[in-house]
DNA sequence: CTTGACTCTGGAGTTAGGTCAAGGCTGTAC
DNA sequence: GTACAGCCTTGACCTAACTCCAGAGTCAAG
């Protein structure tokens, strides 16, 4: 009853190349698929969520390593460690989080000053933005995430 | 006046190798440090905020070619266009905060669910975690940030 | 039962961002 | 003036996360 994909529909519907999805097979981030008697790798839907889950956690910054203890593709880790795992890795995501507000306050800062610079002298060459950058203030280098 | 730095001093203030630094040289992130008459290159403080950034906006997920453009290392980009890459670069950071910040949630909430399961089946084996990871709507993977 | 699209495996290649090593100068402290 | 830590260059090597390729087998349509 449940459908069943081969690997070049997972791989279309996950939009990720069939060599990515052999891939994670690899590195155990999905587990073993099922083969037809041919050799033909069979997969579920819950592959095409894994896989959607892996590369959106991926786009955040967690890298393959990360992600499979997050996940580990055997389906039996107990509970505390899947626990404490999310633990630090919430943790890691609002150190984060912090620290790519911090960084977004500073573009847009810059971001000002070329708007007042261009208002100014529209035709000016220099921008001080740049020389801002290479100067800018020690006190917020340091909350470095 | 201007105290300047050799190589090994930059990047022990910068906590990078000297290797790094280097690099960044050969890749134009800096410019090209004056010498010694013994060929030993000497950095200004600049150079150390210019590498601090570069590092800051690393963590941030940025790519050093990303970097390079919003720092081009000549000095000499007009206002208009550091204007226009720092306007894209905002954007692009928005559209990740809130995609972390929805990934945050998604985390939370498995988090909770585990807190949940410890507390009424302190001994139990099986996580609910990560089923519902591999089950979890289609709702939310599409934001995709 | 043939055709053509799809899939298999194993292994090599790629890109980003470094990192290391060899062999040889430099600079400063005694 | 000689240690010896620090720096120089060139070029090879490394890891993560794919990506590509060759040669061969599979499967559904007609």
């Amino acid at each position: 009853m449940n459908k069943s994909f081969r690997i070049g529909e997972v791989a279309e519907r996950c939009d990720v190349s069939i060599d990515t999805v052999r891939y994670y097979e690899r590195r155990r981030l999905l587990p073993e698929a099922p083969r037809t008697a041919g050799g033909y790798r069979l997969f579920g839907s819950e592959a095409i969520e894994r896989i959607t889950f892996i590369k959106q956690a991926q786009d955040l910054g967690f890298t393959l390593e990360e992600i499979s203890t997050l996940l580990s593709a055997d389906g039996t880790s107990d509970c505390r460690h899947v626990h404490d795992l999310l633990d630090v890795k919430l943790a890691d995501l609002d150190a984060r989080l912090k620290a790519m507000q911090a960084f977004r306050r500073k573009l847009k800062h810059y971001l000002d000053e070329c708007e007042v610079e261009l208002k100014e002298h529209p035709n000016s060459e220099e921008c001080p933005v740049i020389d801002e950058i290479a100067h800018s203030s020690r006190a917020d280098h340091k909350l470095k995430y």
